[in-house]
DNA sequence: CCTACCGATCGGTAGG
DNA sequence: CCTACCGATCGGTAGG
């Protein structure tokens, strides 16, 4: 077996544009609605021909589930990256709310934008793409507890991680990089709200 | 011209039939989206044959549009009834925020998500949901600079009102009618994140 | 990954 | 508002 220093034709190339795909389409449902994005559509963005996208993926909702799922663990990779090591648990969630925004409006994957688009799954599908969605959420829940137990929070009331949630998940409907505000003055916004 | 008691026939019962499609036509938007809805599936919702709708619309864009415009002007007739008379801001705020949490969550309308679907509609169209959905915001920006002036929000930093139309729109996303919080809970608790 | 294609479905229309 | 229909497009497949 020679050492040969390309990668490996076949099974790298495949694994490229099977990204490419997931890219895009991502970028897609997120931009029409998974409903009105064409398999040609995407197919097309990264230069295929329109049957091309299924030999990747078997369908085109098993191409959202796969953009999904793969978008969300790199936003809790990103997340617990940017929270690892801060034991105040004010600064910690400082900190991961800006991380937040980050996977919502930096990245090319948009993951949580396309949560949107789960009611477009099939319940064993939906039940995946709850499983990864749920560890992202404890990580919240879990520094949030904290924060209530050492009496930081402005308020314990119910549904305050929903309420958060809100707040920066809706940036995605207005938020422009060349507006009036960064994502550190958003952050510092949306924590002061919640902060004793 | 005899008394007629009944409503003349003819435009009475388009009038109706239009709004049952309207109706329809929202709930189907919210639920499936736009491009996974179907006129056929909307006819069918009110017992019409395939090719019915466009006797109504023109088109299924002019469908949208047009629940969406009916939608925000109802909500925001609402929002009127709610906050008229309250001449403290503070007590005001609160019961916008209750009259919107009703817009979302318990009319039929669900106006405020078809929102979303504004991608699916082209550049006119776009601009007349701009125009209707811009006096709403206006209403609750007048209270919230009142509220700034006197010295009793939280923080007066810049994307309060779009913060706080996070926390309310993102309810959609998982509020239960058999849940554990009331409609009335859930707007004590944003009203009191942005209160000094 | 392309070529060539299929069956199904879709938005919309004509004519009554 | 129905009947009957059309052209276009769509997700997906077979065979290489």
């Amino acid at each position: 077996m020679p050492a040969d220093r390309k990668p490996r034709q076949g099974l790298a190339a495949d694994a490229n544009r099977r990204e490419d795909l997931l890219r895009e389409a991502a970028r897609l449902f997120v931009e029409k609605g998974f409903g009105a994005t064409t398999t040609r559509d995407i197919a097309e963005a990264v230069g295929m021909r329109s049957g091309s996208p299924f030999y990747h993926f078997r369908s085109k909702q098993e191409l959202l589930k796969a953009a999904m799922i793969e978008g969300l663990e790199a936003g809790y990779r990103r997340l617990q990256a940017a929270s690892a090591g801060l034991a105040d648990p004010a600064q910690r969630l400082r900190a991961m709310i800006r991380a937040h925004l980050g996977n919502l409006l930096e990245g090319s994957c948009h993951a949580p934008m396309l949560l949107y688009e789960t009611r477009s799954l099939d319940a064993p599908a939906r039940a995946e793409i709850a499983a990864v969605s749920d560890r992202y959420q404890q990580m919240w829940q879990t520094t949030l507890d904290e924060l209530a137990v050492a009496g930081r929070l402005r308020s314990s009331a119910g549904p305050l991680r929903l309420l958060l949630f809100g707040m920066l998940n809706w940036t995605t409907q207005w938020y422009r990089p060349d507006g009036g505000l960064s994502l550190d003055e958003i952050a510092d916004a949306a924590a002061s709200l919640l902060l004793a």
